[in-house]
DNA sequence: TTATTGTCTGTAATCGATTACATTGACATT
DNA sequence: AATGTCAATGTAATCGATTACAGACAATAA
């Protein structure tokens, strides 16, 4: 079959190589090179095939590229849900960095489905990306049964995978946790509740463990009454309302292993006609954006998001090099920072019995930003 | 050139469909037609292909299917950021039409950067994807040259730009704000003044009309100082709030283009000792997700996102399919719907003058009247 | 002069799939 | 027996780029 003449076509669409060489009268070789390495083209070719660009409006056809280059210059980050800002500064930080290697980010949404993690690990299988970032917590589907391991370099934000031998950035979830609940103890407080991460999420294990080292070190026994099982998700902190207002002997103060979490746990109690830091007090973890928005100021641990993401990326765009060889998977842990609010009661020396209705601190919002 | 033995590779990389086909015993003309339409192969041959592609692990590689279709089975999805949640359920709804359909949603986060733009523009003009959906307000920088049209389609979503010829999803923008205008008139509200969106935006414009609308209905001259200029932006917000605080005669109600205007309004004001909705009533407009966690509960309109979105994807597939001719663009314009929370205080009949009896409590919760 | 070197360019193989067309053989029809 | 039909499969062209290799030519060295 004849190739159809470009005349009739969008400016730019459907015009190859060959159009342009025909058109600059030399090789499509030459007009590859002019393009990838202009200073093995002299100089007048040069300028007649630049011209011949310019009039056909060309842009090489990628799926051609990649198949002869056996690359796509392409990263795939997929994160359970982007209704979680959470991810957004990860994913800007990471962007940043691949953009400027020339490197583009796909984000994978899997919303937590079977269905979409297949169809992303299918993506990696064809040969789509170069790269994978996991914030999900773990490998997709389709993946875990083929072994995801040297298939193509990937790398881990946030997020501990057990088994998987692979890079890994993410915060020092434990110390992080021990400070935030010495931070607690501190003002007074003994009986400390815990809603905590997803089973076999390594970052909110590791929380807990921070919990449990804060409170053996005062020697308090840990209560697993006091532990209610959390998801990272909005549901968490209700259902763990319920268990903490079914409670006879309740604790003063709780630890919610992330944000969302501490924020759907205060709004339940409200919903109660609790509050917070009145009746009882309550931490977070990670520091999201929304929590500027609510009321009390919760008192968190900011996890460096974005310095996280900036440190991954620039260590994937080095295993992603083919003419050096990858280096060793390295474990990169952050410290976080304690970001004080007004979701803390100091219940001073009593030993955690609540006491007659006082207002320690003000319930203004939280301060703006400049 | 011979090709490198498989058996040193993963599992599943590196497999081609020759490969496949050496194992089974057959071309790979069968192979690839095992797959792609199992009825036109002997149930005997397809157990055999199917065992070798078990056996390998092969998955076919992208690149050269999309080469030699000449299709990717790729959206783009451009949007100016994903620190804003208003797009996550359009895009969310997007993805699952998508997905429904056997295609990728890839987003491209502009972050309203030329340069990123440029990125995507190369992305299309490659062929990497099969169509495009814009939420950005803008044609990306490198399209505006070369003209999008006619090159890969593409459809609006929530936003109307102005010469596009191209089919589009939004809201009544225009009506939608005359309701809500019309909602702080009937509350006795006569000066009113409005925090606009991005000069060029289309959808801003319509809720500016909307609002002189409502203003001429009641023979209400338009005061350009009550005017002020935002971009859908929190700066808006507390730009317009030093605009409001430096007047001398203030309006008592305020209609902002979007939410993220009106939340930042309400919390620079805040930070002067004004409180909403007592000494100013505050409209915004979109509904976003994290309103929940704002106090006052902010007033505002409803856009039907995820339904715009969806819409919107069942159209675009439409349009990517190759067997049918496109049809004309369509302009699909949705209702709002009017969420009435607590930032709206009425003041009857005494045109606009603020009440002496003023709420002391600015935390408690106005009840409203029916 | 001849050999050598280096620059520039073209020819053709290649990447890994899909698919138009050709071939084969079994079976039915005449 | 001759012919036609159909299902199953194979052969080879093709998609649009990159790049190994080779050739042409000019400049330089011997």
């Amino acid at each position: 079959m004849r190739r159809p003449s470009t005349s009739s076509l969008a400016f730019g669409h459907g015009v190859t190589i060959r159009d342009v060489a025909r058109r600059a009268g030399v090789s499509t070789a030459t007009v590859s090179r002019a393009l990838a390495s202009p200073e093995r083209v002299s100089e007048a070719t040069r300028a007649l095939v630049d011209r011949a660009i310019a009039e056909t409006g060309y842009t090489p056809n990628a799926s051609a590229r990649n198949l002869r280059v056996r690359s796509t210059r392409m990263v795939l980050a997929l994160v359970p849900g982007m209704t979680n800002t959470f991810f957004t500064p990860i994913l800007n930080a990471v962007e940043d960095v691949l953009s400027e290697a020339g490197y583009g980010l796909i984000i994978g949404d899997t919303r937590n489905s079977r269905e979409r993690e297949a169809h992303y690990a299918r993506l990696i299988r064809a040969g789509q990306v170069d790269g994978v970032i996991l914030l999900t917590g773990h490998l997709p589907a389709e993946n875990e049964r083929a072994g995801i391991e040297g298939l193509v370099p990937t790398t881990l934000i946030c997020i501990d995978i057990p088994r998987a031998n692979l890079p890994v950035f993410h915060a020092a979830s434990r110390s992080a946790a021990r400070r935030l609940v010495d931070y607690l103890i501190a003002r007074g407080h003994r009986r400390i509740g815990h809603i905590t991460g997803p089973k076999n999420n390594l970052e909110g294990l590791e929380r807990m463990r921070g919990y449990k080292d804060a409170l053996a070190a005062i020697g308090v026994e840990v209560e697993p009454t006091l532990i209610w099982p959390g998801d990272f998700m909005p549901e968490g902190g209700s259902a763990a309302a319920r268990s903490f207002l079914a409670l006879a002997d309740r604790p003063t103060a709780v630890f919610a292993a992330n944000d969302e979490t501490a924020v759907n746990f205060i709004r339940s109690l409200a919903a109660s006609g609790l509050s917070v830091p009145d009746d009882v007090s309550v931490v977070g973890f990670d520091d999201i954006e929304y929590l500027q928005f609510f009321s009390p100021g919760l008192t968190t641990m900011r996890q460096p998001r974005a310095e996280l993401g900036r440190l991954a990326a620039e260590d994937l765009l080095q295993r992603m090099r083919r003419d050096t060889p990858a280096p060793p998977p390295v474990r990169v842990r952050l410290e976080c920072e304690l970001i004080e609010r007004h979701s803390v009661r100091d219940i001073g020396a009593d030993k955690g019995r609540p006491r007659a209705p006082r207002r320690t601190e003000p319930k203004t919002l939280p301060t703006l930003p400049a």
